[in-house]
DNA sequence: GGTAAACTACTATGTTTATAGGAGAACGTC
DNA sequence: GACGTTCTCCTATAAACATAGTAGTTTACC
């Protein structure tokens, strides 16, 4: 596995954005999408980009003179890692500590619980079939 | 000013020894708690300290020369602070979603599940009888 | 072929985080 | 009552983060 490299708001911010546009995006791309008023310089933007691809979160493609950024993970892989990296600093390791914590987060319906259950259940026969 | 009290791995590192040790620690105890090998310096701990004293995550009183520190809030407390600032920053505010992300953990065993089970079962059950 | 637009690369500033050293005060002990 | 220990407070450094400006290069157009 790769190693660790946990995201800023900022990179958050802008990693969404690329993920959205698909492919691949130029940083004109992200900040319009991102920032359609103007909120953040194109600069800035650039920048951030550049840290990501330097963390090889984004891989930089030039071509002609335009860069080309595409990520070189999913959001449902880098979500993982950061649950992970939560998971053993907060709840040292134990994810039905943090499934507790979870649960007292909001007040959760019987319909709701049936349904993660259900889940659960669907996990676990994966798992037998899967290893056994 | 708003309450942005997100805590950094560091303060973590301080934090849940302070919880460890009950209702209220001292600098040095704090430091060979956590540090008993000499790892970190006692001012570093002290610095530390003070800057979750200053973001109001630990309470400061002076008795005699020594200062002694005690949490503002529980280790629950913060731990779902910080779910919430995952669950709006990574799953765009759905719960659902993050159960799911964290379905995908491949280091989840049975066992787990299981356990999640039992929570999940005692929440209904909590449900049930308070909001009839 | 000159000019404006868009782009890149490099650099800069201010803030936060992580770590720690040093000066000086208080306390216990002999 | 001087001495060493232990504490506080203030200050300092280096790294990372957030934001952005400048200079120079490429392209597109008239």
């Amino acid at each position: 596995m790769a190693k660790r490299n946990n995201l800023t708001p900022a990179e958050w911010e802008i990693m969404e954005v690329v993920w959205a546009l698909g492919t691949e995006a130029t940083v004109r791309e992200v900040l319009e999408r991102a920032y359609p008023k103007g909120e953040k310089a194109y600069t800035t933007v650039q920048t951030v980009m550049n840290t990501l691809a330097k963390k090889k979160l984004l891989r930089r493609k030039k071509t002609g003179m335009v860069n080309f950024y595409r990520p070189t993970c999913s959001k449902d892989d880098m979500a993982r890692a950061e649950m992970t990296t939560m998971v053993s600093r907060i709840f040292g390791g134990s994810i039905p500590a943090l499934a507790n914590s979870l649960l007292s987060l909001d007040d959760f319906s019987l319909d709701q619980i049936e349904e993660i259950k259900k889940l659960l259940d669907e996990k676990a026969r994966e798992l037998r079939e899967g290893d056994p």
